[in-house]
RNA sequence: GGGCGGUUAGUUCAGAUGGCUAGAACGUCUGGUUUACACCCAGAAGGUCACUGGUUCGAGUCCAGUACCGCCCA
């Protein structure tokens, strides 16, 4: 073994080996009780980035736990097809290579290049995650656009139409126009931004006067169909049922009342232009209001804008319209106005709402159930705060606008008849129409909104509607672990489809990830540059150690600070396991009998073994608890502790002690216990880090070559019994806790005087009692080992010659003759010091105690394990002050 | 405007159901070529737990309010 753990190696043996072993398979037939996860599906086009990371490798680490629990696990992984992502990217590749849009080629030539391109790039996301060691089933690897899935889209839509809960209609929705499709209200994100308030007049046709209006966008002045103000507005009674003229326009319109109108904002009269902003729309219903739409599908003005600002930008309209306002002297004044814009998140461009026909799926009544479920615990969040976002999107649900103006995607199985215009929702055309019988069809030109078919994903992957035996097998799925930020576009439409169209939950818990920043706490971001490649990280540092590295910084239910170097922590740990092992190793063959140490029994157990087995217990149920409710973060930080301080720091080093000094017996019986530890402490963290500790737990012979981590036992906490007969007892923990303090206490001493640690020294131990005596004198050799001493004496009744370092701990004083170098000086301010504490710390329980009320009213435990507080740290403080007078 | 989080060592974070002498990692300082590991070992320093009140024998932990930071929804 090297000297240091060297990944690459080990994980590009392990990965293909366990990809070939079919570990990662899962069998519908098998008898085992199932535990199923579906990957929430990257964007085909995408990169794996720190996000995926953390997402991926809990996933693996839910798995890889549940198989070695002996369930039957299985992952499903796979993509979407990112309707707008991939249409845009595959658009902006043909514009830059061959110089043509999707519009010169036709749309099945376009379809045909954008399956080419997913067919050469797409996927890399896929290959990169096998890099992370996930434990993914690739077998059932699905892509939203397989026939499958698509088969589940289309019967989707037919049966939600056929119950009359998919419908088309004349909306305002929201409209991308760098991407010229509709957008669902989801995909809109609003920012902040400094705008302006523009009051334009309005002349009253009977000439008595102006009406004045302000807007945040100008431009849209140009399809005004009338002046709103509200109807108990005093200000504006006069006005009532009078016409303004439209400036620019010369269009007459009418001044009408509307409760809807906010008297505060602006001059308390609005402009309605019911065919670019949604409130204005509803209001022009209520009205009787025509709608101008000015505006093309790109942003730019029509014609019915006026032939002066026909082909305009909407921004570059946006200026002319107010110079010509201002011209026509109507523009009564400009303010500093701040206001929310919202962005299509794909496009990055601020959305125009527009008024056009688009499918609908009607929410109200599919949501209820779904709200009823997680309210109700059945379906668990964690943190459960999520529950409150999701219950406040589902209690205010609006109807979800599914169709995209766009070609890459599953398209809507609707027919319109060429004779009389009847919609046919079909998967194919029929042959006739039932109400004309014409035989001319075509079929709506638009896709459905990708999140359509991520919203099946639990069942559809499984083969729904057809097939039923992964189906039965495999659904409900257990957990989920996705973002938060997709709690509405995803989560809770799962639950919605998982309900009306399985009449099941499709998970029973949601587990919701941190988001990453940076060290500064920026959104990692391309811009930025500040988005480490976790390809380059795991190059440097191992996918063990990324993986690590990302459960133990990443902190509960909050954002998560990273960078590169802080895989160090994971690197490192890495390595201290692997040179644990690499040290076992060294003391010779695997035991045989390492995995049930029952039979030692308490006498031959050194205090020493029978604290560490104690400790791996306690650490076995503590870990196994944490990863049932989802504290990743705990496991991380248990297993870190345990291994690093109690294992390799203090186990390790007190075995050592037999394995240099001990008879072969002695030796035997230790390092069966080392092995237990050992190996029950490489199961618990292989969820985390598996391919070092599969590597390690092939090295140390815990299995055969042809045998597997993966499918190793997970350990579970000794009985009380076995525990008892082997001398394991709080009693006994305590005791070796003490031990270390004494130890410690006499290193404390070394370092004061700058002895260097490697220097033996003599050192005499005066236990405070004969149990104490008996205890340390039970194992001298570890004791001697620890303390890293030439010798060591245990006497009571020691009295100290001549310049003696002096360590008091609560077991007991250490007593280091050190002529020439103890500083009597040093020496008492050290013994000052300390008891300067202990007094601090008794007058504070004395206080408690001499206080009646707590004596009185807290519980009897905690008054009594005060008193014992008291009379310890007395003893303590004596021993200090009897050493404090032997240095006068 | 409504909702949800956060504010604890220089930094990043832990601290269920109130009992703590407030922990860890990194960083800092001191000393180390100890026969697993310098990707290491031993030791040390470092905190009025944002602020103000309240409940309680006892508050980092519960309640009310204030300030600042962040996210989501309108």
């Amino acid at each position: 073994m090297p000297k240091a753990y060297q990944p690459a190696e080990v994980e590009n043996k392990w990965y293909p080996a366990w990809e070939a072993r079919g570990y990662f398979r899962a069998e519908a037939a098998s008898p085992k009780p199932t535990y199923t996860i579906v990957i929430p599906p990257p964007n085909v086009t995408g990169m794996l980035t720190l996000g995926h990371v953390l997402n991926n490798t809990l996933q693996d680490i839910l798995i890889r736990w549940k198989k070695m629990e002996g369930f039957e696990t299985c992952w499903v992984p796979g993509t979407d097809h990112a309707g707008i992502a991939t249409q845009s990217k595959v658009e902006r590749h043909l514009k830059e290579t061959d110089g043509v849009t999707r519009y010169d080629l036709g749309r099945e030539e376009f379809l045909n290049r954008v399956w080419e391109w997913k067919e050469k790039y797409g996927g890399t996301i896929i290959r990169q995650l096998r890099r992370l060691g996930t434990a993914c089933d690739w077998e059932r690897e699905r892509f939203t656009l397989d026939e499958g899935l698509s088969n589940a889209v289309e019967e989707v839509f037919i049966r939600l139409y056929e119950k009359g809960l998919i419908y088309k209609g004349h909306r305002i929705i929201n409209w991308c126009p760098k991407s010229r499709t509709a957008l669902s209200d989801e995909e809109v994100t609003y920012r902040q931004e400094q705008g302006k308030l523009w009051y334009f007049r309005y002349p009253l046709t009977d000439a008595s006067g102006c009406i004045t209006v302000a807007t945040t966008r100008p431009e849209t002045m140009l399809g005004d169909t009338a002046v709103a103000v509200h109807p108990d507005d005093e200000r504006f009674k006069a006005f009532h049922g009078k016409t303004v003229m439209l400036p620019l326009v010369n269009r007459e319109i009418p001044v009408i009342c509307d409760d809807y109108v906010e008297r505060e904002f602006g001059t308390g009269a609005v402009k309605v232009t019911p065919a670019h902003d949604p409130n204005d729309y509803e209001m022009g219903l209520r009205h009787n209001l025509p709608t101008v739409n000015v505006m093309n599908d790109d942003g730019t003005m029509n014609a019915d804008a006026g032939e002066a600002y026909e082909g305009m930008d909407r921004y570059e309209c946006r200026k002319a319209v107010v110079k010509a306002i201002e011209a026509e002297g109507c523009l009564e004044k400009v303010d500093d106005h701040v206001h929310q814009v919202g962005y299509s998140e794909r496009g990055d461009v601020p959305v125009e709402p527009r008024l056009s026909e688009q499918w609908f799926v009607k929410m109200k009544p599919l949501a209820k159930p779904a709200l009823r479920t997680v309210l109700d615990g059945t379906i668990r969040f964690y943190p459960d705060r999520w529950v409150k976002t999701y219950r406040h999107w589902m209690e205010n649900i609006r109807d979800w606008c599914i169709s995209r103006q766009l070609w890459w995607g599953h398209r809507i199985p609707a027919f319109y008849c060429a004779g009389c215009g009847e919609i046919i929702v079909a998967r194919e055309a029929p042959r006739e129409c039932p109400k004309c019988h014409t035989h001319e069809f075509h079929q709506d030109e638009d896709v459905l909104d990708t999140w359509f078919s991520s919203w099946l994903w639990p069942f559809s992957v499984f083969g729904w509607p057809d097939d039923e035996g992964d189906l039965k097998k495999f659904y409900p799925t257990q957990s989920l672990v996705t973002g938060p930020d997709i709690i509405f576009f995803w989560v809770a439409r799962m639950i919605v489809a998982g309900l009306e169209f399985m009449g099941d939950i499709p998970f029973s818990d949601v587990y919701f990830t941190s988001i990453i920043r940076d060290d500064e706490g920026r959104k990692l971001s391309k811009s930025l540059n500040n988005s480490p490649d976790p390809l380059d990280v795991i190059d440097t540092y191992g996918a063990d150690a990324l993986r690590f590295t990302m459960i133990y910084i990443s902190p509960i239910g909050q954002d998560l600070r990273y960078s590169n170097e802080k895989c160090e922590i994971g690197r490192n740990f890495a390595n201290k396991m692997w040179n644990a092992s690499r040290f076992r190793k060294q003391q010779g063959p695997p035991t045989n009998h390492w995995r049930d140490i029952s039979d030692i029994g308490s006498t031959k157990l050194r205090a020493d073994d029978k604290w560490i087995l104690a400790r791996i217990n306690a650490v076995v149920t503590e870990t196994t608890e944490a990863l049932a409710q989802f504290q990743f973060h705990d496991v991380a930080h248990s297993l870190y502790e345990f291994a690093w301080n109690e294992f390799c720091d203090w186990y390790l080093e007190s075995a050592k002690a037999v394995f240099y000094e001990g008879t072969d017996d002695e030796k035997k019986t230790v390092l069966r216990v080392f092995d237990f530890v050992m190996s029950s402490l490489l199961r618990l963290l292989h969820p985390i880090m598996p391919f070092v500790t599969e590597e390690l737990y092939h090295q140390l012979g815990f299995c055969g070559t042809d045998e597997t981590i993966m499918y190793a036992e997970w350990p579970t906490p000794m009985e009380k019994q076995r525990l008892q007969d082997a001398g394991v007892t709080p009693d006994l923990v305590k005791a070796v806790r003490n031990k270390f303090e004494l130890i410690r206490a006499v290193r404390n001493v070394k370092a004061s005087y700058q002895i260097p640690p490697a220097k033996k020294l003599h050192v005499v131990l005066a236990p405070i009692d004969r149990e104490s005596q008996a205890f340390l004198k039970a194992d001298m050799t570890s004791l001697r080992a620890l303390l890293y001493a030439s010798r060591v004496d245990v006497e009571p009744s020691y009295e100290p010659q001549g310049p003696t370092g002096t360590a008091v701990s609560t077991m007991g004083t250490a007593y280091l003759p050190l002529e020439g170098i103890i500083d009597v000086a040093a020496e008492r301010a050290r013994l000052e010091k300390q008891e300067g504490e202990l007094l601090a710390l008794l007058e504070k329980s004395e206080k408690k105690l001499n206080n009646e009320n707590f004596v009185a009213k807290a519980p009897d435990e905690v008054v009594e394990r005060e008193r014992s507080r008291v009379d310890e740290l007395n003893e303590k403080a004596g021993r200090v002050r009897d050493q404090l007078e032997t240095l006068q």
